[in-house]
Parts: C-alpha cells; structure tokens; sequence
DNA sequence: ACAACATATGAGTATATGTTCATATGTTCA
DNA sequence: TGAACATATGAACATATACTCATATGTTGT
C-alpha cells in the first residue's frame, strides 16, 4: 500500500466534467491564491458593490461603514489580482469589476450556499 | 457627499449578468467564508486530487506529501463546508466530492488566471 | 505655491489559521 | 479480547493577515 502515483492525474469522469485536465500543482497553488482573494468578508463585499456600480474609494469606505485606509488596502489586494481596476476621476480614484469571472464565480458561490441550505 | 445609500442595492446590469439580485451582507459572509475554504493550498489540492477520483486519506497524504493529521483536519473543513462527503470502507474512510458547483468554481478561478496570463 | 481634499502606504498590533505532536476513537481479524 | 491498522481530535506553536494610526503622495482650484 505504499505505491506512490505521482505526476499527471487523468480526469476520469466523461460526462459533465468541466475541467478536462486536471491542472498541475503550481497552478493549484495560484487557484488557492486567486480563492484566498474572495474569501475575505471585507473584500467580498467591495466587490459586490462594484458589481452594481463603479465607486470611488470614498463611497465605498461609506456603503462598508469601513475607515478608508481599510478598504484602500483591500482594493489594492483585489487590483494586484486584476479582479478590479481603477481609473482616475479627477480627486477621485474610480474602481470598477476588471474581469466578468468575478460574477461567474460568484455566481456559483451563491448556488453551492442556496444548495446547501435545503 | 454624506449621503448614505444602504439597503437594497440593484444590479444595474441589463445583459451578461449572472447575478439577477445582488446579495445581502450576511449571505456576503457566508460566501467569503466558503471561498476561505477554497483559498488554501492543501485544501485545494485535495479538491484536484478527488476531482479524478474518490480517495482515502492514506493515499490523499501520499499524494501530497503530507502527514495524515493535516490532511485529516483540512477534510473536516472541506466536509463541513459540504464540499467533500466520507463514507467507510473497512477501516477506511473514503472521500468523494460532494458538489458539483466545487468543479464549476475550479474551472472560472482557472479561466480567470488563464485570462490573466496574457 | 498653498490649502483642501482624496487616496495610498508603512509600521504596529491583535487575531485567525495551518501544521505538528501526542493521543483518542473506531474497525478488522486472529 | 487484544493487536494492528486507519482516521479523528485537541493542544501548542509559528505564521499570515486584516485593521488602525500616522503620514506620504497626488490632484484641484485659488
């Protein structure tokens, strides 16, 4: 019992699997760090806001009932990730959803908790 | 520049939106806390490992290098997520996973590294 | 250039979390 | 029942991380 199967790992469902390959470990690693991204409460709900609107920095820190610094932070996060990006308004820095994976992910996010709860 | 518009917050998107109704603060939560799950490494590399194929944790910590308690406390967290669900076999306990949302959140977090490698 | 505003950033701190070690629980077979 | 195996669990420790405070950077209008 001690064989060690290493390397590829071929997807072995036929139907319905959405993933064809099976991906190697470092972008697993990436996947983790993408996830890690939306799994924080405060980051999570920026982009919920921005998925309505784009927002300045201000207005969110307001929606959030958050001191600014806080948000800056998280935005600056979510920007390393290309999940939102930023245009200058003048004064203001204007952030808005970088990718339409965000609201797939999202999505899917909703419909596993929906599942759950029944 | 105080005007606080909290409640309800429509998603003024027409077409290509998922999300009919934006959702409320403490589904907000609930959602961070399940993509928390999916924003570890370990975690998510027992995911990839059981997308092939369901397996015991014997075999799941040979396949990731790992000692058998960490694999054992990160099942926990997957299973009480309801991502994952055991059944005995003898003396093992064999893992499966037990959503299929768990595979359609893995492909968009990849199509969105994808999308960002170029 | 200066004042007022908007955002970004670094240091510090408190909390959360993942792994290890030791041990408990549970199962099979003699 | 007892030994061997497989997994689960609790405590302890080290690391990661989110927020706050103070301050720097950047923009506009006078």
């Amino acid at each position: 019992m001690n064989d060690k199967e290493n390397g590829a790992i071929p997807c072995e469902q036929d139907d319905g699997c959405v993933i064809s390959e099976l991906p190697d470990t470092e972008t697993l690693y990436d996947l983790a760090e993408l996830f890690k991204v939306f799994g924080d409460s405060t980051r999570i709900r920026i982009l919920a806001a921005l998925m309505g609107k784009e927002m300045c920095v201000y207005h969110l820190s307001q929606e959030l009932e958050m001191g600014q610094s806080a948000i800056s932070h998280q935005l600056r996060v979510l920007r390393s990730s290309g999940l939102v990006k930023a245009t200058r308004n003048g004064k203001e820095m204007v952030y808005s959803l970088d990718d339409d994976h965000v609201k797939t992910i999202f999505a899917q996010g909703l419909e596993h908790i929906e599942h759950k709860k029944n």
